[in-house]
This record gives C-alpha cells, sequence and structure tokens, in this order.
RNA sequence: CGCGGGGUGGAGCAGCCGGUAGCUCGUCGGGCUCAUAAUCCGAAGGUUGGAGGUUCGAGUCCUCCCCCCGCAA
C-alpha cells in the first residue's frame, strides 16, 4: 500500500528497510539537515541517508504540520501514515490524510514512559523488561490506542546504545507484523490505561551527572541508560569526568572492611591493576571505562597509570 | 571559515621561564614461590603527529598542514 514514512534517526531505519524490503509504495518526510558536530557540515538524517539509498522521494520540512507539510503530505495521498521517532507533532490535519490512519512505532511498552526518552528512561529506571508498542497516533504525547506490543528483557548491563539497536528491530518487525493486520482487518485497537500512563522527559545535562550519594545499582542504571550519549558524567575539581562504563561489584564485604570509612565519591581503589573503585551511598561501584578532557575513553586500568586518582572525591551535586 | 583542549617509547601521562627526554603499566630475561593477578632484579623500546622558520642549541618559541577530543548546535 502507499505509505508516508515520517522518521529521522538510526531507530526508524529497520523499519523503512522492513518496508522497503515488503514492497510498499513510500515517501520519506524526516527532519532537515542539520549542522553537526564541531566544524559546520550539514548532517542529514539516518532515515533520509536510507531512504535516497533504495532511491525513495524524501521531503524535509521544519513542521510538517505547517500548510507546506500538510500539502506535501496530502499529495502522497498515503494510505497509511507510520512514525517512528520523528522528532515533530502532527497536526489533526496531517492525521486526518490517510485512510488507514497513522500507526507509531515507540520505544516501551506503552502506556508506560510516553514521551521523548522512552529507552534510556527505561534502563535508568531500573525496569528489568522493556519492549516497543504500535499504536493509533493521535493528538496526545504517546497517548493513542494500543495495537500490538512485544516484549523483550533488558540485561543487567545492557547499555542505551545496545538496547536502542534491539529495540529498533524488534519494532521493525512489530510494524511489519501490524500492517499485515491493518490489510487483514484483525486489528482490536486498546485504549491505554491512564491511570498506569507515565511520561519520560528529553534528557538535560544536569541529568547527566552522576550522585555518589545514591546507591550503586542506581549510578549504575544511569551510566549505561545514558550510553553511548549524552554519557554521565562525574566532577572532579574543575574537570568533568565522562563515566563509560560501571561494573556492581560483588566483593563489598571486604571492601568495606578497607575503606568503611571511605567519604562518599571517593575513589578507594585506582591503580593500573585493580582498577577504580569509587564509594558510593550504598556501598562501592567499579568504574570500568572512562573519559578525561580533552581525551579519547579509556578502559579504567589503561587510564589509571598517568592519573592518581587515589583519594580523589567526585563532587557531590 | 561556531568556541575550546590535545597529539612525547606498545598503553596512559610528566617535562616550570628553550640546553640532546622521565614516570606508571605493559613487553622480554631472570629471582622468589606449590603457584600467582602478588613481589624483587635487570633489559629492550622514542628522528617528541608532519613541513618549514627563529636560535649556538627546540619536546619546549613562530607559521602552515594532518589527526584526535570536549562544548555548543
Amino acid at each position: 500500500m502507499r505509505i508516508a514514512f515520517l522518521g529521522t534517526p538510526e531507530f526508524a531505519v529497520p523499519s523503512l528497510k522492513m518496508l522497503i524490503a515488503e514492497g510498499h509504495e513510500l515517501a520519506v518526510f524526516t527532519q532537515p539537515d542539520r549542522p553537526k558536530d564541531r566544524g559546520h557540515a550539514l548532517a542529514m538524517p539516518a532515515v533520509k541517508l536510507t531512504a535516497l539509498e533504495a532511491g525513495i522521494p524524501v521531503y524535509q520540512f521544519e513542521k510538517i504540520r505547517l500548510p507546506e507539510g500538510v500539502e506535501a503530505l496530502t499529495a502522497f495521498m498515503p494510505d497509511l501514515t507510520v512514525t517512528a521517532a520523528f522528532g515533530q507533532l502532527l497536526s489533526e490535519e496531517n492525521l486526518s490524510i490517510p485512510k488507514f490512519g497513522t500507526v507509531n512505532v515507540h520505544g516501551s511498552l506503552l502506556p508506560k514512559y510516553r514521551g521523548a526518552s522512552p529507552i534510556q528512561t527505561a534502563i535508568i529506571e531500573g525496569e528489568e523488561e522493556t519492549g516497543v508498542t504500535t499504536m493509533l497516533t493521535n493528538i496526545g504525547m504517546d497517548t493513542g490506542d494500543i495495537l500490538l506490543a512485544a516484549k523483550t528483557p533488558i540485561g543487567e548491563n545492557e547499555t542505551y546504545g545496545e538496547l536502542y539497536t534491539r529495540l529498533a528491530e524488534l519494532g521493525a518487525e512489530l510494524l511489519k507484523e501490524t500492517i499485515a493486520k491493518i490489510e487483514a482487518g484483525t486489528l482490536e485497537p486498546i485504549p491505554q490505561d491512564e491511570a498506569l500512563a507515565t511520561r519520560c522527559r528529553p534528557i538535560k545535562k544536569q541529568d547527566a551527572q552522576i550522585d555518589f550519594s545514591l546507591p550503586s545499582k542506581r549510578i549504575h542504571d544511569l551510566v549505561r541508560g545514558l550510553n553511548p550519549a549524552p554519557t554521565a558524567f562525574a566532577r572532579l575539581g574543575e574537570a568533568n569526568i565522562k563515566i563509560h562504563e560501571t561494573r556492581l561489584v560483588s566483593n563489598q564485604q571486604v571492601l568495606f572492611e578497607r575503606f568503611g570509612e571511605a567519604v562518599l565519591g571517593e575513589c578507594v581503589i585506582a591503580s593500573p591493576k585493580q582498577g577504580l573503585v569509587v564509594r558510593t551511598g550504598d556501598g562501592f561501584i567499579e568504574i570500568t571505562e572512562l573519559q578525561f578532557p580533552g581525551g579519547k575513553r579509556l578502559p579504567a586500568k589503561a587510564a589509571m597509570n598517568g592519573k592518581k586518582l587515589a583519594g580523589s572525591v567526585f563532587e557531590g551535586l
């Protein structure tokens, strides 16, 4: 069928590729190219690159709900609109165009984690399970009726980046199934239970700073939930030190005997051989990969060769 | 031509106002040990990112280039 695909980053790519492989007639709408990183180069969204490779027409509007966008979408005359991490709000007008409606692929088990950062937030909140949901888009923020959902466990050391990739793939499969059922007319949309709904907000820089007075598990969840970006960090004097990876330690007992008196945030062990261990609110945590200003990310044991952190204390918030 | 930090033996770093390079780890050899991630002794390994310039002499100053990183977006 004719499908308008609205999506932007990597998360949407597997879904788009699936639609291409299924032979649908496609038009892609994505965010405008943006200046990226240092220098001034404009970068194309991942979805645009994929579309161009496949020879699919690409439209880029600052806001698709403005007349220009509505016009272009209308002109394509889609049977269905699919959105996946598009990054723009749709208008009532946009939604009224396709006869089968608008289906969104969302990276959480709705009604939990509606909003902008469902994958990161699920990890940061210490969830052991998450998934993807397809839903009928309405005007609210991920509030439409649920079509299908697929669950998946979150590994104890799984990072945002890893889960992101898995959910993107899982989302593509679920979208395929969803479209098949739409075509067959066998879907029964289920309204979301508002009582169970939670909302996640975009990650702000402040959210990425580690508070070592928290329990080790909370810190670990924050670090992996922000890996590879935007990356958790800790303040040490004037420097912001990025913390890329941590591990929960099992020998808490021994550490307490040796370093029970340590201040929260103190580096109790910091050596090339034993790595970096920091005192937390309820015990200790091992930092296994970090990054100093101006440097690249390093395994902690390598970083300890040149930096003497033993006894240093990461500042509180 | 958005702002800023950095490129020094395999890795991470030091080297203040210029005088032929040092530390930690690793590597190799050996000792100790039942053994070892532990520890001791010794050794190898660098044209200091590249090209010019200033100087009696540059890792250290100036110019240009390449690469890496952070912020901002």
